[in-house]
DNA sequence: GACAACCGCAACATTCATGTTGCAGATAAG
DNA sequence: CTTATCTGCAACATGAATGTTGCGGTTGTC
């Protein structure tokens, strides 16, 4: 295979996009599929798949540090650090769910994450830290709420948000995924039950 | 193995359980467990579980319908028909995160449901409903809130919830549950941010 | 157009988990 | 106490997935 970063022929390279593409696709409706399966999505033969990655898990682990790259690009365009958090949380929010259709398996938690993957997702969660903290300095978020707590919260309902829901890219692809961050930033927020009564 | 219900031995029985309860412990820190580690884990010879249980996946089977039905009646238990919403809310998440704490794997999901296991689910989710319908009847939750996103909303913060922080049976297990209760159903309904500013 | 890189294909080696069988000794049940 | 059941152990069968190698033909690259 290739583990040097030496430089790759054109349909190499196709090759590589192609594999993981298809990966994605087999892996996110089995997790056990088999590298005979993804080669057939993927319209390639096996062993070209062992030409170009390592072994199954170095497939998988690249998938993991390419889809948390996107993720950790898709935070910083939200401006997490200067942009008032409201419209950082609503920005990142709509972004990563953009990201999330397209890794749904590469992002999933397949155990504790390792090597560059990991360094990424530690990166990812301060910038939501400091958005986060950011609110709660702001009063967009109680100061009584543990912000552990919230970092978890958020994270678990953009999740659930990101499952399903992704119905074909319509005329306007876009208008669903705002429509759902916002259903997201609003319901962390402001929770399901009346304000006052 | 036993497929007919025939009277078994107690040390059979015991057998049983004791397998189970290793095959969750084992299984929900790594999934890919073989049956050689549940078998360790459980002090019995890897063979016993395959006179007790016809194959892996019978065994996780039978491990999810256990399970979904301890969740059944932690559920049921909350009188989700009768008790006032709120009320009702608060013991389900309760119980239902006592029941988790101890079939975290067995209640992962690992792909849809099948059979007995699924049609258990089925009835869980058609009671978490009706409280959830209550509760917006009764002005509990708002009535511009969509029902299946409300339910999928407190399912995800009830199972993130669930996650980690059952550390030890300290000296009382039951103040941390009812603590994590509260917070949950807290969380749920009025959100993160302040109430009106 | 020449050369190197790439691919499909077939064949093979290896490893590993699952599931079975038989038997001798231990243990529950009546 | 007698009997049927259960367990551990050792051995075996099977199947599946991973990963490797070599070759002939194809496709970029310069």
């Amino acid at each position: 295979m290739n583990t040097t970063g030496r430089k790759l022929r054109a349909d190499a390279e196709r090759s590589i996009k192609t594999i993981m593409e298809a990966a994605e696709r087999v892996l996110s409706e089995n997790p056990a599929a088999t590298m005979e399966q993804i080669a057939e999505a993927a319209g390639v033969a096996r062993t070209t798949i062992h030409r170009r990655f390592a072994s199954r898990e170095a497939l998988i682990d690249i998938m993991a540090v390419a889809a948390w790259k996107e993720i950790a690009e898709a935070v910083d365009a939200a401006r997490p650090a200067t942009a008032p958090p409201r419209v950082a949380m609503y920005q990142a929010t709509a972004n990563v769910l953009r990201v999330k259709s397209g890794w749904r398996f590469a992002l999933a938690q397949h155990g504790p994450l390792t090597g560059e993957a990991a360094r990424i997702e530690a990166e990812v969660t301060a910038k939501s830290d400091l958005v986060i903290g950011r609110a709660q300095q702001e009063g967009v978020i109680r100061p009584d709420v543990d912000l552990l707590w919230a970092r978890r919260v958020y994270f678990a309902v953009l999740t659930e948000a990101a499952h399903g829901s992704f119905t074909g890219t319509g005329p306007d692809p876009d208008a669903g995924i705002d429509e759902l961050a916002t259903r997201v930033v609003d319901t962390v927020l402001r929770g399901l039950g009346p304000g006052k009564d």
